[in-house]
DNA sequence: CCTTTCCGTTGCGATATGCAACCTACTATC
DNA sequence: GATAGTAGGTTGCATATCGCAACGGAAAGG
């Protein structure tokens, strides 16, 4: 087995390393914010994140590959192309907005704008947390990690 | 304002940005995946991941540098050093959570091993998702990004 | 002592990224 | 319909980061 396919299998093993595969690149994150934050267009991303031409070319073209965003000509001016998050980007939704909420939290130590609220109500929306299968909020210290076999062997027995 | 001006705002301030900075860099969210799951001494990381010693070394000097991870020497072993989650650090567990949910859900496409559990009931902790301050579950459709001093202004109104 | 283990560091080649210039469609203006 | 400008790239080249293997000091262990 090669170097290369002995990385993949580590990366892959797990959700996260098979996720990292994909959107784990520097940039990529950046460009999903954007995405998420309703930027369209090429020049768009590029001039507002500041990003090297080939780089978002490069990065844009994965995430499309990957079916994370969707590549459409602009029915209004064809020279345009339009990329937008597709239902497995958007379910990225989450984990952009853990990471924003620990940032706010421990690094700039404020919260940012723009603020994501409840359409109707307009309050902010909650903190991400762990939650129990019936939704009480769970620390560490609730937890436990357990191989799968186990956890089947344990409900088998009980 | 232009356009392109209000996106460059929206962008200007984000946690995001903020959180990448410390655990953007390749290796670092599988790191912290290797310190969540039990992982303390260098050659356990060295050996689980695969990764190059001199990188994991940086690594985890850039993650305790950040108050990230704590370096402590092993009192049962004043050659060994351990690492382990600060505070900060086991902060980041909704983010390692989403994103190993995703790749489960998205890339790999079945749950990796091993299960994090409610350690009282044994059932697999639930799907992170976005909710309304009072604990519904929003969708995308149900949210809309607002700019904090408009929103002041609406509840000022109200 | 002598060997092994642990946590790195160093040198060097391979890969990824950044920057500027260039290119091809298409659009807008006159 | 010639010219200029815009959108979305590509190409060449410099720099930064990464991966690998070899080496080193300090502490166990025998």
């Amino acid at each position: 087995m090669s170097r290369a396919e002995q990385l993949r299998e580590v990366f892959a093993e797990c959700g996260i390393g098979a996720a990292l595969e994909v959107v784990g690149e520097r940039w990529s994150f950046l460009i999903l914010r954007g995405a998420f934050n309703g930027l369209r267009h090429f020049e768009e991303f590029q001039t507002n994140l500041g990003i090297a031409r080939n780089i978002l070319s490069n990065r844009l073209g994965r995430l499309v590959e990957h079916g994370i965003l969707r590549r459409d000509p602009d029915p209004a001016d064809r020279r345009k192309v339009t990329y937008r998050l597709t239902e497995k980007g958007r379910d990225l939704l989450p984990v952009l907005l853990s990471l924003r909420q620990w940032g706010e939290r421990w690094i700039s130590g404020h919260p940012s704008n723009p603020v994501l609220v409840d359409r109707y109500t307009r309050q902010p929306i909650a903190p991400m947390m762990v939650q129990s299968a019936d939704g009480r909020e769970l620390s560490l210290r609730d937890m436990e990690w357990v191989d799968r076999e186990d956890l089947d062997r344990e409900s088998n027995a009980a």
